[in-house]
DNA sequence: CTCTGGATTAGCT
DNA sequence: GCTAATCCAGAGC
């Protein structure tokens, strides 16, 4: 990037472009196909972890027999009801934190549940809060990420497009050869081919 | 208040 | 492939 004076002339193409309140406010799978390929950037006192999105779950809120919000809003998933661009944490199994993007308008309940990222940036501190996992088992699943970026209910109703500890980036990836599937690990709606991959 | 089972993972057979 | 681990949200009474 060239700065002369007040004009600012770009180079080649703009990256590292963090994700605004028009991508998130849209329909839950256009959103959740578009989140891959896309960074999650996670800010903590300890350091920086970036991953990119390579796997995604649509959940379509109230008329989705799979989604939390199914039988309407409960303390737990009101995150799911604020505005696209929230962030919506639930704890499950006892033991593991599952993280969503909240996809949608104020009060329509869609989410899109982050299922694996490519560690990108802080490998270190990535195998530190996983410890003594092999490297190509650090991210690959909804519970693994949220252990490794340290994410649990705390980071649940964060504003992603204001927060300073987590959101997400555009850095310019091109994603084709999307592959849709079944959710996994749900025992309703398996006809629907939600879940996206490349 | 009690009960059930879950958008999972790691470790073992 | 099988399952223990371990908490709590949501439903039902």
């Amino acid at each position: 990037m060239i700065v002369s004076g007040e004009r600012v002339f770009y180079s080649e193409p703009v990256i590292n472009k963090k994700l605004t309140r028009a991508f998130y406010t849209r329909p839950t799978l256009q959103v959740a196909k578009d989140l891959l390929g896309k960074f999650i950037v996670r800010q903590t006192p300890q350091g920086k972890i970036v991953g990119q999105i390579n796997e995604v779950e649509a959940y379509l809120g109230e008329k989705d027999p799979a989604s939390h919000a199914f039988r309407g809003q409960t303390p737990r998933n009101a995150p799911m009801f604020l505005s696209g661009g929230h962030a919506y944490v639930y704890f499950i199994y006892g033991m593991h934190h599952c993280m969503n993007i909240v996809t949608e308008q104020t009060g329509r309940a869609g989410a899109v549940l982050i299922r694996s990222i490519i560690p990108i940036e802080g490998l270190d501190l990535i195998r530190k809060n996983r410890h003594q996992v092999k490297d190509n088992q650090l991210t690959n699943g909804p519970g693994k990420i949220c252990q490794a970026l340290a994410i649990d209910r705390q980071q649940s109703g964060l504003d992603l497009v204001t927060s300073q500890e987590l959101w997400l980036e555009n850095r310019g990836a091109q994603i084709s050869k999307i592959q849709k599937t079944p959710r996994i690990g749900i025992r309703t709606a398996t006809d629907k081919l939600w879940r996206f991959t490349y």
